[in-house]
DNA sequence: CTGAAAGCGCTTACAG
DNA sequence: CTGAAAGCGCTTACAG
């Protein structure tokens, strides 16, 4: 039953099968035309009987161009489903276009993110999909004057004209701070990831333009952020609720740090929304289990995984093409953690 | 600066610069101990200058063993974040011994994970970390059969000895269990993934020795399961609350389970732990954040994602080893979801 | 329309 | 200790 691997079937046995040269064989399996019809059906039977797969790695030491892809992706930190989704969004357009994907977390470590492009390289992939540490990450911005194709997801670079698909964040953190304005908030707070991502800026700039847009008043001891994890959350909302006039209402930069943010709530006793309203950024499938459901905005993960391979697919078969901007939208989703407090 | 591909330093740009012949240059590559002292530091200086990274293409088509290796790694359900936490495992162990991993994500489905065995195959991958569908998974024993390492994870195969590593399912579904009969309830449901995977039946086999020790019936009416996801979950807990004589308490199979379990019990405006306590299989971190905090058997998937890597090294390192099994152990993390009536 | 040959970037017996 | 050569499994001009 058990064969060893060096008697694997290859273009050798398959033409011998069909009594005709390896070439054409090859022929045959990149449909060209040129091959005689009967040709191509005699060598299709013998593929058939020998069950031969082409090796990939041969194919990809040898082609320039392929169809049967190879896809480097770099994800700053797999434990934040909005990533896990387009992760989804990415795998299942390769899988359905016959191609692979390779993945690397890098955990926002720069080094970490050298070295797995490094692989990457190695493995001769066809191209990137990366999440830039920050607007300057040197790593990427030589991974593309080195002429690999390159999609940014989430955020772009400043020095370098690049594909980037990413969420309206301004937009995004606009609505959430407006619902929360409608809802009766004055002092609203942000507690927000990494301040040296582009990011968090755009949600920055979005929360502030809605207090504006409502003539409220924008207190930076209300605007904190380290960086975006669980950890960060839970200490920043502790900082913001021993405030001497604390937020009544928390606007969390992302998923981490809201499930940091309620935790510090619940261990405090305070009752959502009553004592404190919070509506986060980015929407996770528990947000609706969670007690009362969580207000937040919804990111599309998978439509930002999808779009940026389309985007990396175009990018690989025209490298001059001139770069593209994708701005997904957001949506609020309205539940039950702000309350609701009629403006008088 | 853009430099194109092709003038990518390669071994002879390395030799020409050293002086010496290709073959010596990929000797000192893999530290052959042959090389002359002198001539390995003149090589060394070479490869230094150029700049120059070995293709692991090219690698890999020539070399049967090799240190750098290229690991497939099938998991179930990405969104699962016990799978994230395995997948985590892996990848940290791969990269730190310049490895890569290539992910596919087959939720289940038997022909995707056909297609993705295929073309991880003509990848060459060196082995495979796999979580069968079933204990009969034709997929995966022919991957065997055909001579590829293999380790199995979060469940085996019946017909065939592999390497195994995952979490003592039957017992801790037992300590999920007896905590629920020690805080006094003795009409215990459970919710289970799917009945045909291996996991499940251990797990509802460790929830009826409980029942058994402590002398209470095991009503077949009280375990259901379809499948491991969220809708089964809110449907299956429908049904359950449903019943003329209720359950006081559930024990969920998974988090996706647990979750859908939750919405139901929320939309029903039941108090948990006083109306309806509820334990979960799976402990993700989230959990703490619930309102009340979920009480819940904690499995390590970083460490079964770890082991099973080691395991597989091992095998690719020796074919012939005798097949392991590692058992992880689960912790119950108590929290506040089940509540407390001491027994009478 | 098809085959022989060169070559992708490596490794590894085989000589010397 | 080192080099020339064969070969991993393919693709693709080049002839015919």
């Amino acid at each position: 039953m058990k064969y060893s691997k060096s008697s694997l079937p290859d273009l050798r046995t398959v033409a011998d099968l069909a009594g005709v040269s390896i070439a054409t064989v090859s022929r045959v399996l990149n449909s060209d035309p040129a091959v005689k019809g009967k040709t191509r059906l005699s060598v299709q039977e013998a593929i058939q009987k020998s069950g031969y797969r082409p090796n990939r790695v041969a194919q990809r030491l040898r082609r320039t161009t392929r169809s049967k892809k190879l896809i480097g992706l770099l994800i700053p930190d797999i434990r934040n489903p909005f990533y896990v989704d387009v992760i989804r969004g990415v795998e299942e357009y390769a899988y359905s276009h016959d191609s692979a994907v390779l993945i690397g977390n890098f955990s926002q470590d720069s080094g970490k993110e050298k070295l797995y492009i490094d692989i990457l390289r190695s493995e001769s992939v066809d191209g990137f999909i990366v999440a830039p540490t920050h607007g300057k990450d040197k790593n990427i911005e030589q991974l593309i004057l080195d002429g690999h194709p390159v999609v940014c997801i989430d955020r772009g670079l400043t020095d370098l004209q690049v594909d980037v698909v990413k969420s309206d964040n301004e937009k995004g953190a606009f609505t959430a701070t407006e619902h929360l304005i409608k809802n009766g908030h004055h002092q609203i707070a942000h507690i927000t990831g990494d301040p040296a991502i582009p990011t968090t800026q755009e949600r920055i700039a979005g929360y502030t333009a809605a207090l504006q847009k409502y003539d409220l008043p924008v207190n930076p001891a209300l605007i904190r952020g380290i960086v975006s994890d669980f950890k960060s959350g839970v200490q920043l909302a502790e900082e913001l609720l021993n405030l001497p006039t604390p937020p009544t209402a928390i606007f969390t930069g992302n998923n981490l740090l809201t499930l940091g943010a309620l935790e510090t709530i619940l261990k405090r006793n305070l009752k959502i929304p009553d004592e404190v309203a919070i509506v986060g950024f980015d929407d996770v499938y528990w947000a609706s289990s969670l007690n009362p459901a969580l207000t937040a905005v919804q990111q599309h993960g998978f439509e930002i995984g999808q779009r940026a391979i389309e985007l990396l697919y175009q990018r690989i078969a025209s490298p001059d093409r001139v770069p593209a901007n994708f701005i997904i939208k957001t949506d609020l989703m309205v539940r039950k953690s702000c309350g609701y407090k009629p403006l008088n």
